[in-house]
RNA sequence: GGUCCUAUAGUUCAAUGGAUAGAACGGAGGUUUCCUAAACCUUAAAUCCAGGUUCGAUUCCUGGUGGGACUACCA
């Protein structure tokens, strides 16, 4: 790496120079800003102290001791508090044809130590299909488990499901009053789309009940404990878990259907799990690990024998882990999975990816597990994500304005066809083919457009004008991808043959420099994407590294150029552009189309 | 009331405490006998306010203001 080689070199330098001995954090080296001439930059503002110079004459000092002693270095310039050095052409045809050998452009991204981290994500409840928060979600999750595993670590996908509590029986009650029999065969509906249209026909016959008892001059909220569907509903969960056949026959059959659904809506957004909890299982461990904490007085009880933790010592309040009936709520399950988890996997690291509503939620279970002295909570991690606004706000299912998750995809690869018919260069390309590459744009876009973002910032998606296909987007990148594999197909006709041999004979101009160091930049991203756990790191970089290959391609010919090095050079640096692209897409779950 | 997150061009997003705050879309204008114009080039346009720390603050701290979330015996 050639900033801890500089680093080296300057504290030598400084050494000799000044007879100091200098702290490596006040060696400050980056990246030269554009529009300056160098390749790195050292900002000598905190060595003043030990040249008792001015910033200028330090610089200068400094930068005519380097490139007396270090070969590398061809020449350099201070400017302000800035000593910009510049490294030789050669060095970086050096780096670049090593880079270029690599078999694994990964292999630098590998930890000495890996850890087992659990990422969790996804997160459904079973009375309602997916939206766009949880493609949000699937993504960010299913990105992070590429990135961490790309630095060596074991990471496990996991899924929580919320397969039980009155939400679920509301759907079963109103398939039941309503429903004739309706089945996703015989109705031709996606399973969880049937059970989420049953769960909204009981809030709309609920609300109607409700209003009928107010009408009759009944208090709102009695009217809301007392209609009888709600009774009925309560019912259904006393029996549910009191294990009735009846209602637990109707229960996994309904679970089936949304499963069947949700496996499909996960395998075209091109997610997976290795585990999947169910909180209908582990509930009970909570409720064991409560009790035995009670045991040891580290919960109490209050007057109605139900269980609460008192954490006002940590900032945070009273919270109640077990009702005075013993049934558990939704910390009860929570803390039940993480001990399951941490019994079956002995993870380092547990990542739960949630939305930012539930900060206060996650405190909590981190705080109760530390009570109990769970030391491995120290390692539970939320990974908390904005939220996916839509341009007159939130989106909220009673309104109607939540976007499908399934409806999205469809519409995404709608306009991918679309956009590519009227470009139509696909002519040539069978009508399966075609599919595909919709495909992988139309989806290309969707998770670009969502990950690009900060995570841990709202966003906001607009149906008519978010998803673009020119610009910052990742059909701008997937074009950029294809191109490449463009030229090559060309050069395979032509008979233009690509050596690594001639490699080093090349002479790089400026911008195959500049790709150069773009290039290079992907491993570091990689680890500090994995470090602060952020995919948009990422898909920053490869729209940098996109924008900057297209420049370099518009003003330069690859294989028109004459001189065999240094069109081995351009078709060099075109092919590892293309696998840095495509492996970095890769982390992000976005798959690359060879034509479009 | 308390806790947390957030505030950057018209809009959607960038910027390890560093130099002249970057892009994209939208606006205005331009490039195609040449490896894919889903591209490239030119141009106008922004750090919520007030203090503080620092050689240097969009970034850190304090206080405001605006937006969001949480503060459920829902999940």
């Amino acid at each position: 790496m050639m900033e801890r080689i500089l680093k080296g070199k300057i504290r030598e330098a400084i050494k000799v120079l000044y007879n100091s001995d200098v702290n490596n954090d006040l060696i400050q080296i980056q990246v030269t800003r554009k529009d300056f001439k160098g390749d790195f930059t050292l900002v000598v503002f905190p060595l003043l102290r030990f040249s008792k110079n001015t910033p200028e004459k330090t610089g200068e000092t400094i930068g005519n001791h380097l490139v007396s002693t270090f070969p590398a270095i061809s020449g350099f310039n201070v400017i302000k508090g800035f000593l910009n050095l510049e490294i030789s052409g050669k060095w970086w045809t050096g780096f670049f044809s090593e880079m270029a050998s690599q078999s694994d452009l990964l292999a630098k991204c590998r930890v000495p130590d890996p850890e087992v981290i659990l990422v969790e994500y996804s997160s459904p409840n079973t009375n309602k299909p997916l939206h766009l928060g949880h493609i949000r979600n699937n993504l960010l999750g299913f990105s992070l488990y590429r990135i961490l595993s790309a630095c060596g670590h074991k990471v496990i996908k996991t899924n929580i499901v919320n397969d039980r509590g009155i939400h679920i029986c509301k759907s079963m009650l109103a398939w039941q009053k309503y429903g004739n029999g309706e089945t996703p065969e015989s109705s031709g509906m996606k399973g969880d789309h049937l059970v989420g249209k049953y769960y909204v026909i009981f809030e709309k016959e609920y609300k109607q009940q409700i209003e009928a008892l107010v009408n009759k001059g009944m208090q709102e909220e009695e009217a809301r404990n007392s209609a009888p569907l709600m009774k009925e509903a309560r019912d259904m969960l006393v029996k549910w878990e009191a294990g009735e056949k009846e209602v637990m026959e109707l229960w996994r059959m309904m679970n089936s259907w949304v499963y069947a659904g949700f496996d499909e809506t996960y395998r075209t957004l091109g997610v997976d799990f290795d585990k999947i909890y169910y909180e209908s299982d582990t509930y009970k461990i909570g409720r064991e690990i409560v009790l035995k904490a009670l045991d040891i007085k580290i919960l109490y009880t209050h007057d109605d024998s139900s269980i609460w933790v008192d954490l006002s010592g940590e900032g945070l309040d009273q919270k109640l882990l077990l009702r005075n009936d013993g049934t558990a709520v939704y910390m009860t399950q929570d803390l039940g999975t993480a001990v399951l988890r941490q019994e079956e996997y002995g993870f380092s690291r547990c990542l739960y990816v949630v939305g930012n509503e539930q900060n206060y939620h996650f405190q909590v279970l981190k705080a109760v597990l530390r009570r109990m002295g769970y030391r491995w909570s120290n390692g539970l991690f939320h990974f908390s994500y904005g939220m996916v606004e839509l341009p007159e706000g939130k989106m909220k299912s009673r309104e109607g304005t939540v976007v499908d998750a399934d409806d999205l995809i469809v519409e995404m690869k709608e306009t991918a066809r679309e956009v590519s018919l009227e470009l139509g260069k696909l002519s040539e390309y069978s009508g399966v083919e075609k599919e595909e590459i919709f495909r992988k744009i139309g989806l290309g876009a969707l998770k670009y457009f969502i990950l690009k973002v900060d995570p841990k910032k709202n966003m906001t998606f607009n149906p008519a004008e978010s998803i673009d296909f020119n610009g910052n987007t990742g059909p701008f990148i997937q074009y950029t991808y294809a191109r490449i594999k463009s030229v090559f197909r060309k050069a395979e006709q032509t008979g233009i043959e690509y050596d690594p041999g001639l490699l080093g004979k090349a002479r790089a101009g400026e911008k195959e420099i500049a790709m150069i160091k773009l290039l290079r930049r992907f491993t570091q991203t990689v680890d500090e994407a994995a470090s602060i756990y952020s995919p948009a790191l990422l898909a920053n970089y490869c729209y940098d590294l996109a924008k900057e290959y297209n420049q370099f391609y518009h003003d330069f010919s690859i294989l028109g150029e004459s001189d065999p090095a240094t069109r081995n050079l351009r078709m060099a640096l075109s092919k590892v552009t293309s696998e840095v692209l495509s492996k970095g897409m890769w982390l992000l779950g976005i798959e690359m189309p060879e034509r479009m």
